[in-house]
RNA sequence: GUCGCUAUAGCUCAGUUGGAUAGAGCGACCGCCUCCUAAGCGGUAGGUCGGAGGUUCAAAUCCUCUUAGCGACGCCA
């Protein structure tokens, strides 16, 4: 279905048009006035420098053409030279008759010509648990892949584990001192590798600290682990095997973790995926004179001429001959190219990231890894700061584990739950997961993504006002009733979505008209803050018409139906919206 | 030092890409449950949009300068 704003702009262009005005001055927005009309068009003013007449002669004569148009219930033309419009109450309804039965899609319509994305956002590292830091990107990753997914593109969602580089021949290294006797350790060893892991999760969670801070004191032991590094890189037998333990241990711990957050992705794939393509890479980089050596370095220029300040080259070889993040970056390139050839790879990280992406992306465009047209995008997160605007931290003041962050504030929320209505201990401890859930994602979603937010779980378990839980209440509330009408009857034949009969129902009724819009410019923008702004002046317009509204109470048959119609809607765009977000709504809360 | 990001109500944030009187939530104050869930609804108070210039019919929004905070700046990720 066409956005309404833009059937609008149609009715209004083809009038200047008719006038003898530019089509270009037709262009009509939503009202910044809600109290003198719903919408706007302002091209009037723009025009009378082109026609040299005043503003208000081309906005009257707009308004006189418009009068008569079904669609508007109002045109006038006030002061300056403003076009101010109001919707036609038949007109309203019809079109949301016709998005209620375009089921599933409330009149967005999916992408003409699909693309294939890959969303790169999980950053997790092997053998180290999820911590805060990576709350923002897997939150934001997902829902940026659901809103494309829901405009009909390919979307694929990739974890990218860090599992690769000197914490694998630190952990290598600090298991061979704590049990030397493993096979994996025998150079000599040909035969198989035992299938069980030599460790569970929460010792390699506890051994990689360990030799991280040893590797500071201890020279000789940092050295032994950037050797054991290399020759982990070079294929050594054992320690591809201890590596393949370290894998498995923390990928299945990770997708525990991630699927408490309700993510989750299509491709488990880490840096060492990307190694095998590296020596090609390197080669064809060098073979085609991009990339030469510099401070023993090997490195791609990737300085532009409008700089305003020079880029630094990018590093393709460490000048020991190791690959670094950004060669395996690169080389996670080449094989999404040669994989996927995807139209676009979206990276969610932390926005401090964004000149090592600069680089990257440069490296890659110009020693030719992607197609001109292929888009490589950096979503730069910012930081969740506690109260204080630093950096959150546990109360000691370390790096605070993800699972800790989710129980406390579930733990919180089922206290709030219980000490307010008596319900059975193992639904309120269901209601109270999916309600702290959605508690955080929309408290970190409706932030912008680049921007620092401070998470102050005292404010984030309120659930008052803009956050999630009022969200989830308003679909509740809508659920209630409709169960309520279906438990007492059924829809009567011709039942359909009414002219509005009161201000806060057409008020709702515009509100609702805006989903298709919304979920685009969400899309366009890789904006999920846009969804949380739509569903909060959805969710604000429905309370406000449930308010003055009896609908169990409705005594004509057809209005009390028209109000199911409305509320089904209704319902369906909010809950389709919060899984696009990433959460869902209880039964009862 | 250079470059980038940010600056809007006491606090946390929006601001539809240049439009009319800058909006929410929290906090404060006042009101609304014999009525579909009060995790709700209505109202009051609260602003020199960091500051100064400029561009134009019109600037929180675009340009220049400036102040403050944060961040990044070749072999960590």
């Amino acid at each position: 279905m066409k956005k309404i704003l833009d059937l609008i702009t149609e009715e209004v262009t083809k009038a200047f048009l008719e006038l003898g005005y530019d089509e270009k001055y037709g262009k009509v927005t939503l009202s910044n006035r809600p109290d003198l009309c719903e919408y706007q068009c302002n091209g009037a003013m723009a025009a009378a420098k082109e026609y040299k007449c005043a503003p208000f002669m081309i906005s009257d004569k707009v308004a006189e053409k418009l009068r008569d148009n079904t669609m508007f219930s109002m045109a006038e033309s006030v002061k300056p030279g403003f076009l101010n419009l109001k919707l036609d109450e038949q007109y309203l309804a019809d079109y949301l008759e016709k998005m209620a039965g375009d089921e599933g899609r409330f009149g967005c319509e999916k992408a003409e010509q699909p693309k294939t994305i890959i969303v790169d956002y999980g950053g997790a590292n092997v053998a180290k648990p999820l911590h805060v830091g990576h709350l923002r990107p897997a939150i934001i990753g997902e829902s940026i892949k659901r809103i494309g997914r829901f405009m009909g593109h390919h979307m694929i969602g990739d974890v990218h584990l860090g599992d690769w580089g000197l914490q694998m021949g630190l952990i290598i290294m600090e298991l061979k001192e704590r049990k030397p006797q493993l096979v994996y350790f025998d150079e000599h060893y040909e035969g198989e590798y035992p299938k069980e892991a030599p460790f569970t999760i929460s010792e390699l969670e506890e051994i990689y600290p360990t030799a991280s801070n040893k590797s500071k004191e201890d020279a000789a032991f940092r050295e032994a682990a950037m050797q054991a590094t290399k020759e982990l890189q070079n294929g050594r037998r054992g320690y591809q095997a201890v590596l393949g333990h370290i894998m498995a241990v923390s990928v299945a711990d990770l997708k525990k973790n991630y699927s408490n957050l309700n993510v989750s992705f299509e491709l488990w794939k880490g840096e060492s995926d990307a190694q095998p393509y590296i020596p090609a890479m390197v080669e064809k980089m060098k073979e085609e004179g991009f990339a030469y050596v510099s401070d023993g370095a090997l490195v791609v220029d990737v300085s532009q001429e409008d700089d305003a300040k020079e880029i630094p080259p990018c590093i393709i070889l460490k000048s020991d001959g190791a690959a670094l993040y950004s060669t395996t970056d690169l080389a996670t390139i080449v094989s999404r190219m040669e994989e996927y050839d995807p139209d676009s790879i979206i990276y969610v990280t932390d926005k401090r990231q964004s000149l090592h992406f600069i680089q990257v992306f440069r490296c890659a465009r110009k020693t030719g890894l992607v197609k001109p047209e292929t888009e490589l995008k950096h979503i730069g997160n910012g930081t969740m700061n506690g109260k204080d605007g630093k950096p959150f931290k546990t109360r000691e003041g370390g790096v605070m584990r993800l699972e800790y962050l989710l129980e406390s504030i579930n733990e919180e929320m089922y206290r709030k739950i219980t000490e307010n209505h008596t319900v059975e201990e193992s639904e309120a401890r269901k209601t109270a997961q999916i309600v702290a859930l959605s508690a955080i994602k929309y408290g970190d979603l409706s932030n912008q993504a680049s921007k620092d937010y401070i998470f102050d779980i005292d404010r984030f378990t309120s659930f008052e006002g803009n956050t999630g839980p009022y969200i989830l209440y308003t679909i509740v509330r809508i659920k209630s009733i409709l169960n309520k009408y279906y438990g007492e009857k059924e829809l009567p034949e011709g039942a359909k979505i009414l002219p509005a009969r009161t201000e806060s129902a057409k008020a709702l009724m515009l509100e609702l008209t805006k989903f298709n819009a919304a979920m685009e410019t969400a899309y366009q923008e890789t904006a999920p803050h846009r969804v949380c702004a739509y569903i909060y002046d959805l969710a604000n317009a429905f309370n406000h018409f449930y308010h003055e509204t009896k609908i169990m109470a409705e005594e004509d048959a057809l209005a009390q139906a028209g109000y199911i119609r409305l509320l089904e809607l209704a319902r369906g765009i909010l809950e389709t919206c919060i899984d696009v977000l990433g959460f869902s709504a209880p039964e009862k809360m």
